[in-house]
DNA sequence: CATCTTATTGTCGTTTAGACAATAACCTTA
DNA sequence: TAAGGTTATTGTCTAAACGACAATAAGATG
């Protein structure tokens, strides 16, 4: 008899909502269960947690097993404790969501999950609560998006307005005025502009640019506040 | 030897930062600790987590058990997971919020715990992180209220304007503009005026107003969206 | 060189915020 | 009973922000 056998033991998860940007879409990455219940389902990538490990690093570790990446953006952002969401037990999951590189984390993918980015419009039904959990992330995510620069952590170091735009748009699902949405970027003095070109979208091609920390440290400094809305 | 003497055994708590309005200040409600550690230290109500309850459940049961109140708005805002943050052993806790009627509360309040309530301006030092939900609690409240009719469950049914706008200046601890904040206040058509007057504070008096559900639950139907910034 | 596509900037009417003034209600007291 | 005082309540005005849309600019292509 393990611990487990104990009825009214509970037990604690962490699950990660891991988000990239790929081909103008947030992108969601999954995993194929291995074993029963639900085996062959879709599920979010998660782990229990470990007695001498705080939430925030059972999230950081549940994340560098799947994608091999550390220095991530990590949010908690809920926790979900409904009695008979988990058919295994009673299992009390703390929400995190993660804002990753699409490349760099396809780059170091773990194969011993299954893993698959789905794009943010095409969810499909996954195991447990999950679904609630990804909605109540993206609920977060637009928030904090808004009122923080984390959109960058979605983004290569280098990138287009129109891509930041586009991310932007997805993750708002909703379309935005190019010309509005500029002219807010444009009192941002923390986005540098770089001398390239990005030239495969466009014949005149638009500049890259690039999100510069220190500059917004200062900015902040001064009394700026990060404020983007779609 | 009980389940407790486990050493990597993680139990759950919930933890509720029980809010009311008096006297123009927010107020928390906080109890004096019975039992070692921190004996006679000032903390907030809490309780473990059964196995047979929800998350919510277990909130609503410990803000019962102290209270006497049901139905009353709770919201969860974080959960609290660093590994030493108890020194009884290894605690996990979720953090919810409750705004409550100050006056009804009082009435109803249980004896058992020394509660008291202090004003959000002079909130004491308490026992383990408890200081740090009660900020992230605030936090989350100033969101809150700005986007959802949460305010009026720290009020009396019926309330004046002036009230309301004591309420809002103490959640966001700033002075507001009478002036303009009414005429926010007045674009919105479920805010009731009752013909009766408070005449405690002034000799001219001033209205009674009543937050009307149901109008608003039209107002949304509408398209209309809560938005009332301090 | 004309033309096409897309990036980028500008214009303009409408709405909102914020500071402050003006009026209204009604009690008190001279 | 009329004048004065206090607070509630409404109005005014300026600057800034938003949203829809037009205009310009910068290359590549044929």
């Amino acid at each position: 008899m393990n611990v487990y056998d104990h009825s009214d033991l509970i037990r604690i998860a962490v699950d990660c909502i891991i988000l990239g940007f790929h081909e103008d879409q947030l992108q969601l990455l999954v995993i194929k269960r291995e074993a029963e219940p639900h085996k062959g389902g879709w599920s979010l990538m998660g782990g229990q947690l470990r007695s001498a490990e705080s939430l925030d690093a059972a999230a950081a570790r549940v994340l560098r097993t799947l994608t091999g990446l550390s220095e991530v953006y990590l949010e908690q952002f809920m926790t979900f404790g409904e009695v008979d969401r988990d058919e295994r037990g009673r299992i009390v999951s703390v929400g995190y969501y993660a804002l990753v590189d699409y490349e760099r984390a396809t780059q170091q993918l773990s194969p011993d999950y299954s893993a698959h980015w789905v794009p943010i419009t095409e969810i499909p039904s996954l195991v447990f609560d999950h679904n609630d959990m990804v909605d109540e992330a993206l609920t977060r995510l637009q928030y904090r998006a808004t009122h923080e620069p984390v959109v960058f952590d979605l983004l290569p170091e280098r990138f287009t307005l129109n891509t930041l735009q586009a991310a932007y748009a997805s993750i708002f699902s909703r379309r935005i005025d190019a010309g509005n949405f500029r002219r807010r970027l444009r009192k941002m003095n923390y986005l540098e502009r770089l001398p390239e070109k990005d030239v495969t979208t466009s014949r005149k091609g638009s500049y890259y640019y690039r999100f510069n920390p220190e500059l917004f440290a200062e900015a902040v400094e001064e009394g700026q506040v990060f404020l983007l809305k779609p």
